[in-house]
RNA sequence: GCCCCUGUAGCUCAGCUGGUUAGAGCGCCGCCUUUACACGGCGGAUGUCGGCGGUUCGAAUCCGUCCGGGGGCACCA
């Protein structure tokens, strides 16, 4: 596809993101690069991405995940893999009905009840189609390289028949049933959470001990939900309680009503706490709910819905809240109260979406049987099916899987997967398959299915399950997952539950990837409240999408949190910036990329050649261990300081002389291979600096460099070694003696060797001439001897003040290793290689002590 | 209560299996219109590696302990 070699285009002096992104992007997706062909002969590389809200915009972890996720697989598209990086969105059930319910209290001045089933979820089909969906503007921004042809949605028509499979896949295995529990019901949402939906947060309360019945059998309780006694049915007490142990068996009445309950005898009561008995309300506590079932006690349910008050009298229809203030009032006027505690520090629970403080309630519920599916996918990482990176973090995965709890899987919502159970006119009920038709007369379950119930399909539902799909062969299980630790019990466990059920024990993904929070500059976490939220949209607008990204991927330890600053992402802006301004350079000065390499390099030619295939090395070994961080500071580094501060201004000294050719190649190689290297990570300013300098269509499907240890010089990377040694140690001179950088001193070099040119070139030395008086002389470190003549002007002072530092440091120098090496312990034990070391730092100690005393000696005392 | 992570330069972080004068980015100081780039070049300063003790010839790195941050799980009547 390459077309003759351009003109060279006259690219402005600074990259100008805005003006290439948009048509860059949109080229690659009519060019169907992004696109998977599951016909192909290619090795599959597949990534699903963890699907966003319809209802998001993308914010800053999106951006990192993203960048990670594209970086991947754009590089395994440069290595020869049929890429398929699939993208999609959650229907997120419960956020969006709220978002719905909201819009439409705003536009119709209508609330949810208001509206028929049908004609709500139609509201939120229309909701959907207008707002929904932002993101995947956005993630066009941010340059992901995903397969759009491929595009998913949780409520799409394959997805919803992949949900309606293994709903009844589990029911007909009784993995799946109904049952009445306690669950975590949402007084506002009007739905049941599971476990995961619920945030504890330590809260404020009350601690208040109540007397039950009179005297001698009277009974203290404490509590902190006062409101709660109305449906006491029962005091529980530990067996061993001797305090207790009379009352074991007899009725005490219960204040506020005329019940009486009887006392019981618990293992799971504490005596140590409170006053050793607990007040049993099982219809509205989930540890009272296990009692009353081991002591078959009634569950005499005291709220509604709506967590008001359902009991005849004086606290009916109060708000909980209230009927917490009205019934400690009552109790304490009837004199039963014994003590109070305020605040008393307590866990409350809250709903994940609205904050609501979450209600246990005794409730009828649809629940998978988790047991046997969480011993599957605990044992999945245990054997080693499923890596988790890092490996630190897979103690909380365990901590997780094997602590797992039957899972609540029916909302009372209207938005999302209904539940496939339909019910006879006589009350029995059966689960029909997407394929199956219910009898006439019969009715279908009114819930839906929590939102995690179908992204926990997602590895395979999206690729067409069940279905024997072409995709569904090829790209499961996906390569690797790349997600946030804090969506580890969320999401990845769930998808190990049912991948591994679903798929004949094939875990969705052979790699976890795990990474950790943006977080503020400070290492604070971003949140509203806090005002420290960033938006990566604006950041792109001023900086550029790679700026952003080449950012985020600075930041990016495995499993670790991360800060981010405006400051960082202007630094990798210059950075895409000096990319820029090096390939015109090499262009500029006809850097070719054409043909074989020259057979013969040396100096700096040699010398970048080496480091560059050392470069491809580490940059291989960096990505397999998903060291981003790492990958993007040996690239910047590589890039700046080798290949731009030293190779290009050594290359300045060839390309005009008779090695041109030669050199000119090597350039072309180099920026050709860095800008290979760099793509993943910033896509757009290495399309257009790399199509620009090869003519070539584009670097996106280029092939990845490949190390070549044929280019290893060791002798020329210690020969540049010695020539920026010298280097630096004139310009540290000249600097400290006030030589401005363009002066041209004239100078005489003694044993440079072929470093000469170049050392005279970077240090702007001109040959001796007539008068030359050497007034300066500096031995450096590799022996090379560099007389200027200064006619003079030596600063003796400065000169002295940087010659006793050097002075000391190889003093200390000399001092720790003849320490080490007069140390019997030491060249008894330590290795050879290291004490080698030790005698060749020494020797190196001696020679610099020498020359640098010669030099102090040489200076005339002022 | 159990478990995990973490404390290194002003800030944010690398330094894994112990062995150069402990590094980077940003910031800071000085010099510079040197013909790719001032979104730049060159030079420079800055750390008793949280404290104490131990193992070792040798500890930022391993062990113990204390102090300080962050997080997960369970319980919280």
């Amino acid at each position: 596809m390459t077309s003759t070699p351009p003109e060279p285009p006259a690219l402005p002096t600074q990259y100008l993101p805005a003006e290439v992104e948009g048509p860059l992007y949109e080229q690659w997706v009519e060019r169907g690069y992004f696109t998977a062909d599951p016909s192909s002969d290619k090795p599959a590389f597949s990534i699903v991405i963890p699907p966003p809200n319809v209802t998001g915009s993308l914010h800053i972890g999106h951006a990192l995940e993203q960048s990670m996720m594209d970086a991947l697989s754009r590089r395994a598209r440069m290595r020869g893999f049929d890429v398929l990086w699939l993208p999609g969105m959650d229907h997120a059930s419960i956020a969006v009905q709220n978002l719905v319910e909201r819009h439409l209290g705003e536009t119709e001045g209508k609330g949810r009840f208001d509206y028929t089933r049908e004609e709500f979820v139609a509201k939120a089909w229309e909701w959907k189609a207008e707002y929904g969906g932002k993101i995947l503007g956005q993630m066009r921004r941010l340059g992901d390289g995903v397969d759009w042809s491929r595009e998913r949605f949780t409520l799409d028509e394959g997805l919803s028949h992949a949900v309606q499979t293994i709903f009844k896949k589990l029911y007909d295995a009784d993995l799946i049933y109904r049952a009445e529990r306690i669950i975590n019901w949402c007084p506002r949402d009007l739905t049941a959470l599971s476990d995961a939906e619920v945030d504890h947060a330590d809260e404020p309360g009350e601690l208040v001990s109540i007397r039950y019945g009179d005297g001698e059998t009277s009974i203290v309780v404490a509590t902190t939900r006062a409101e709660t006694m109305l449906g006491d049915t029962a005091v529980a007490v530990h067996p061993d309680d001797e305090r207790y142990r009379h009352l074991i068996g007899t009725l005490v009445p219960l204040p506020l009503t005329n019940r009486r309950i009887p006392i019981v005898a618990d293992e799971h009561v504490d005596p140590a706490f409170g006053t050793g008995a607990v007040k049993v309300t099982p219809a509205h506590d989930p540890n009272d709910f296990e009692i009353g079932r081991r002591h078959d006690l009634p569950m005499l349910t005291v709220m509604d819905d709506r967590a008001a008050i359902t009991v005849p009298g004086p606290f009916n229809g109060l708000d909980r809240l209230d009927a917490r203030v009205a019934i400690v009032a009552a109790l304490r006027e009837a004199g039963r109260i014994v003590a109070e505690k305020r605040p008393y520090e307590h866990a409350v629970g809250h709903c994940s979406r609205c904050d609501t403080v979450v209600e246990p309630r005794l409730s009828l519920q649809w629940w998978v049987r988790v047991e046997t599916l969480a011993k599957a996918a605990g044992d999945a990482v245990r054997d080693g099916r499923v890596t988790i990176e890092p490996a630190s973090l897979a103690p909380r995965y365990f901590q997780w899987v094997d602590g797992l709890r039957d899972w609540c899987i029916s909302r009372q919502l209207w938005w999302g997967h209904r539940i496939p159970v339909w019910y006879s006119p006589d009350g029995d009920d059966a689960c029909f398959g997407p394929d199956q038709t219910p009898p006439s007369g019969w009715t279908q379950d009114e819930d839906v299915l929590d939102t995690w119930f179908s992204s926990a399909l997602w590895p395979f539902s999206t690729l067409g399950w069940p279905e024997d799909t072409a995709e569904l062969r090829k790209y499961y299980p996906t390569t690797v997952l790349v997600t946030g630790y804090d969506i580890l019990f969320f999401w990845v466990v769930r998808m190990m539950l049912f991948g591994l059920y679903a798929m004949e024990d094939q875990p969705p993904f052979q790699t976890v990837m795990l990474h950790g929070l943006v977080r503020d500059a400070h290492g604070k976490k971003m949140s509203k409240s806090r005002g420290n939220v960033v938006d990566p949209l604006t950041w792109i607008d001023e900086y550029g999408a790679d700026a952003v990204r080449f950012s985020l991927l600075q930041g990016a330890n495995p499993g670790a949190d991360q800060a981010i600053n405006e400051e960082w992402v202007v630094g990798a802006r210059n950075f895409c910036n000096k990319l820029w301004n090096a390939t015109r350079f090499a262009m500029l000065n006809g850097a070719s990329v054409q043909g074989e390499l020259p057979a013969e390099v040396a100096g700096a030619d040699a010398w970048i050649l080496s480091r560059l295939n050392a470069v491809i090395a580490e940059t291989d070994a960096l990505y397999e261990k998903f060291e981003f961080a790492k990958v993007a500071d040996l690239l910047y580094h590589f890039a700046w300081d080798e290949v731009c501060d030293w190779y290009l201004e050594l290359a300045k000294i060839s390309l005009p002389g008779p090695g041109a050719a030669g050199t000119r190649r090597v350039l072309g190689e180099v920026l050709d291979t860095l800008l290979r290297l760099l793509h993943p990570m910033v896509p757009f300013v290495t399309e257009t600096l790399w199509t620009a300098l090869t003519g070539a269509e584009s670097v996106v499907i280029a092939q990845w460099p490949a190390a070549d240890p044929s280019h290893v010089d060791v002798d020329a990377e210690a020969q540049i070694a010695a020539v920026q040694a010298v280097v630096t140690e004139v310009r540290r001179f000249r600097s400290d003696q006030g030589v401005k950088p363009s002066q041209r001193v004239p100078a005489r070099l003694v044993g440079a060797d072929a470093g000469e040119a170049a050392i005279r070139h970077l240090l702007r030395l001109t040959e001796p001439d007539g008068d030359f008086s050497a007034t300066a002389s500096l031995t450096t470190a590799g022996g090379v001897v560099v007389e200027l003549d200064l006619s003079g002007t030596i600063d003796v002072a400065a000169e002295r003040a940087r010659l006793s530092k050097d002075l000391s440091a190889a003093q200390k120098e000399l001092a720790t290793n003849a320490a080490k090496l007069g140390n019997a312990e030491f060249t008894g034990k330590a290795p050879e290689a290291v004490i080698a070391k030790v005698q060749a730092r020494l020797a190196a100690a001696k020679a610099d002590l020498a020359r640098i005393q010669a030099a102090l000696d040489a200076l005339p005392t002022s």
